[in-house]
DNA sequence: TGTATTTGCTTAAACGTTTAAGCAATATTT
DNA sequence: AAATATTGCTTAAACGTTTAAGCAAATACA
């Protein structure tokens, strides 16, 4: 009787809630609290499970809070709590399967640990890296993970970051001197290999169409080129090396560049899968076999690599485990204490995938 | 003398502050208060130009403001004024250039009045778009522009943005059921005039490498293929119209069994670009001469189209406008009162552009 | 039985801003 | 000279949440 009595009253206490449902007015903890006769503290604890609030209002009050459609306001908790819950990312851009890759897998790491992230693309421009940065910066998000546009070259933004001690981590295209985590594969390395098995395919004429030097896995790739060209006493011509900004456009622009010297190469080794595609279409629009007339190599081992035909060979850089990597990193910064970032690098091995277009 | 005093005296509260500027705690309105002994709320008026303010003051707010570098706290003036400043954008994807120039002109609008955008992919994947909204909410943002996955039928989640009162507005891929507005471009029209510059150029046998038909502006396109095709009284197969995904890859595979019917089709129009550049590969990978044997149309206009050769043939979709338009949509939804949204279309014209695939 | 512990809440302050209201002091109008 | 308006601030409350501190009541322990 008594039991009924307090149901009936709760429910015209819920109705009255309910009714002004309709006057958009946003429903607070407080609102919450209103209808259950207990405090707003009470509330916050109850929807958080702390261990000091009875099974029963734990309950009452998260069936209160569905009723109401009760929505939590984030930038309350976050103003008080001293973090945000978000972490911003950001990538020169996210068509290529490597970023959406490492994309898909720091955000899978992190929303397991109640983490949002917030993409966002620089289009390899200095000045909309910039602009990123103090987007992210302004919606106080607790972390940034990064890879840097190809212009940048001042660091200046990312110093910014640091000195608001917030984590920063690089991953792919980072930067030494920023003495930050890193996550990357072994450029130099894969490369390397990438060389020696054109060599071993009987190639005498190298060419590589690179990235830009001052970019530093692209240096570090024209590097290993150079070196495993050395190492195995094979001429080089400085016209084997052309620097690139590696999209299908430029590809096919540098690739008809080597076809009009005057001793066209026997192989082309190109560091990125785009840029590799283009190059194919002008080979194939030449009516140049591959591999038989040429041998071709890309990097990154995007999807299409695998369809098209002859199919490229690459370079797979290991997206998944490189986002999950940058993912926990940033965790590991956030639950250590005293946040003074080092210069931490972990190193990939990539590995190289043999296909068609070099068999 | 006097004035001089009184410089001494604030330089020395400053410095007392710079000094705790390496004991990470952040500055606020308050510590600049307390350096030039005013109250916080004057500061906060300096700082957004109050008329009451004297120019004094306000500018002596400015300097000690910059010389401890101090960062608003967005959380803390979103959640009092109510409003984020920030608003959603979420897009299939970001690679294609239609996307990513809407996207680029949306946050020109947008910066301009003071907003920051907060951009989210889909992948064309209903469950990631249901997870980019509940990011944006639990963000807060003051409104969303949408365009929307492939994959999406149910339209709950984008309810749930209305039910909560904030903006919504969808371009390109849109859908008359939620009653918002709508920026996008006649795609039925564009479609007929592409069918119909086809048999102006003597094509009989259109092949159409369409998109999904749930997806209301590809089936707009397929209307308006069949019905031109209806209206010139031309033959139609049901093998002739092909449903894809629109990737490069699928264009490829499209292409194929189109070229493995016993009746080849003596032009293709596909309503994708990517697509379209994979339909042109396989063509030419089977000797096939574009535009001799068999003439091509895209969708979309990227840069790409311009640059292969041959050059293909497709629709300027004018992303900038729809960009401008939806930004300033969005604006002039928050500046009117009272929130009523109702379906309003902005269909903008497109524009056929010839290149060699057709000619 | 009395003492200590645990349970289940409440109170009140805090996070950093903005803003309505108010109040002197100064300037302008009559 | 008195009345009014303007300038330049201050005070205090508010936004919605979290959390340290505290306090009864219930339970456990000796």
């Amino acid at each position: 009787m008594i039991i009924q009595t307090i149901t009936i009253y709760l429910l015209k206490r819920l109705s009255k809630y309910i009714k002004n449902l309709n006057t958009k007015k946003k429903i607070t903890i407080k609102d919450i609290a209103n209808v259950l006769n207990i405090s707003p503290a009470a509330v916050s604890k109850a929807l958080h499970d702390d261990s000091r609030i009875s099974k029963k209002t734990k309950e009452a009050v998260k069936k209160v809070a569905k009723d109401l459609n009760y929505q939590p306001n984030h930038l309350a908790s976050a103003l008080r709590k001293g973090k945000s819950n978000l972490v911003g990312v950001i990538v020169p851009r996210t068509n290529s399967n490597f970023f959406s890759s490492v994309i898909e897998n720091i955000e899978e790491v992190l929303n397991k640990e109640g983490y949002h992230i917030i993409i966002t693309q620089s289009n390899e421009s200095y000045k909309k890296e910039c602009a990123n940065i103090d987007t992210l910066l302004f919606t106080q998000v607790d972390g940034i993970i990064a890879s840097m546009a190809n212009e940048t070259v001042d660091l200046s933004h990312y110093e910014k970051i640091k000195s608001k001690g917030i984590p920063l981590i690089l991953f792919d295209r980072g930067e030494n001197d920023l003495n930050v985590d890193y996550i990357g594969i072994n450029d130099y390395d894969s490369s390397h290999m990438i060389v020696e098995h054109l060599i071993s395919k009987g190639c005498k004429r190298i060419a590589h169409i690179g990235g830009f030097k001052r970019t530093r896995i692209f240096n570090n790739r024209i590097r290993g080129y150079l070196d495993a060209i050395k190492k195995h006493h094979l001429s080089f011509e400085n016209d084997l090396l052309i620097e690139s900004d590696l999209t299908l456009e430029d590809g096919r622009i540098q690739m008809q560049k080597l076809l009009n010297l005057n001793k066209q190469p026997d192989a082309v080794y190109v560091a990125g899968d785009y840029a590799a595609l283009g190059a194919l279409q002008i080979l194939q629009e030449n009516n140049i076999k591959v591999p038989d007339d040429m041998r071709l190599v890309g990097f990154g081992n995007e999807p299409f690599t695998s369809l098209v035909s002859p199919s490229i060979t690459s370079i797979n850089q290991h997206s998944a485990d490189i986002g999950k990597l940058a993912a926990e990193t940033f965790l590991s910064l956030v639950k250590s204490e005293n946040l003074k970032q080092s210069l931490t690098k972990k190193i990939l091995d990539a590995e190289l995938i043999i296909r068609d277009s070099s068999k």
